[in-house]
DNA sequence: TTCGACAAGGGGAAATATACCCTTTTTTGC
DNA sequence: GCAAAAAAGGGTATATTTCCCCTTGTCGAA
């Protein structure tokens, strides 16, 4: 077989140790060969936009990167260059990333403690029939449609009250930081308490933790 | 060179595609050879009190691993076979679990973003030197022996009333719940907020929640 | 043995948070 | 333009949290 009649591969990922490493472990499988890899999505875009690749059969893409992350550049991705095949890598199996992976044009979701088989016949398959998912996240994507109904939608007021309600702050500082009376703040407070089913601030606090609205 | 006289090297990391595109990698440097792979701390520790193996020049362990981490990993190594070389392996960068690998008797501690030539360059330097540290660790072990002296100890109760804290429970409820009087609680609070320099209820969460004494 | 630290428990008061029931104004969809 | 929401604000009452100062008994170190 002919180098050039090899697949093409990119990775993007800042774990050099693991993305120089798996360059090798994708060579080992014989049909492939990386041509690229990049260490954040922006590199990664850069790249894009100014060679404009039309040859590349997938993108190997991280999610957790520094500068740009996998979930923007996918969104990037999905404006720009839906042509292209992704597969996200992963360490972590949280739901909601996934999701937002997938809708947002991912034809995988690999977990990064995934065999090398496993591995290899996902490669196959997305380059092949377009897409490959696992058994977790195809649970995820039934599970999503299930439960679509109960969305919470927080307005951007009440994610500035949130994030505040995260300090040591009162509710009485708090109305005067966001320059609002005590008693719509009041009102901020007793809606989200309906709205997220908690009776506490402490709720409320633990809510946006676990939600990413704040960070610790 | 002949095979036997490599240097022998053990992995152990959850995730397999990582670990097995390392193992390429470490081959291709030529001196090494991967001698075992495990995929986390128990079945590592099991293989060495069944075989006791001698020859091992050099542990590259994970510290985020399901079932047996790499700090409880270190600590039986301490204990059982301080003869052994690490490197730890890691993604995330906590001051608290570096120091403690270290402490744990670690020789290096690398991020999994380092470059292939600086990986290489530990693993020789560990084996012949006995250590290696990058600046950040060097920065953190600084950093620790100034400021060692106002270490916080928690007591067991107080660690209790803490995750308690952490739910939409009064303290009235948590009392009853821990069987204590309320007053009893309110000592602990008052000292509590004391001790870690805390005005509310909501720091004491933020402080559980950062200090992983509780989990989101 | 005495001293100090500490755990457990307590009184009372002030500040803060929560609940429920309102009115007025501003957006927004049709 | 109109009706329906949503945002902003108000009054009042209760529950919870926070703070300061106190007693009693236990236990180990000086």
């Amino acid at each position: 077989m002919k180098t050039n009649s090899k697949r093409k591969i990119i990775i993007v990922d800042d774990h050099l140790l693991f993305s120089q490493s798996l360059e090798l472990l994708i060579k080992s499988f014989g049909d492939y060969e990386v041509v690229e890899r990049f260490e954040n999505g922006k590199v990664f875009i850069d790249y894009l936009e100014e060679t404009n690749p039309t040859e590349i059969d997938l993108i190997l893409l991280d999610v957790n990167m520094p500068v740009l992350d996998g979930l923007s550049t996918m969104q990037w991705l999905k404006d720009n260059r839906p042509d292209l095949k992704v597969i996200a890598l992963s360490v972590n199996d949280d739901e909601e990333i996934i999701i937002k992976m997938i809708t947002n044009g991912a034809k995988g979701y690999l977990l990064k403690d995934t065999s090398p088989e496993i591995f290899k016949e996902a490669i196959e398959c997305v380059i092949e029939k377009g897409f490959y998912f696992t058994e977790l996240v195809s649970g995820m994507l039934i599970n999503k449609v299930n439960s679509d109904n109960k969305k919470i939608s927080l307005k951007e007021k009440e994610i500035v009250f949130i994030k505040h309600a995260c300090t040591e702050m009162t509710y009485k500082e708090i109305a005067s930081e966001m320059c609002l009376s005590p008693k719509t703040i009041d009102g901020y407070r007793e809606s989200l308490f309906d709205k997220l089913e908690i009776k506490t601030r402490i709720g409320l606090v633990l809510y946006a933790i676990k939600h990413k609205i704040v960070f610790v």
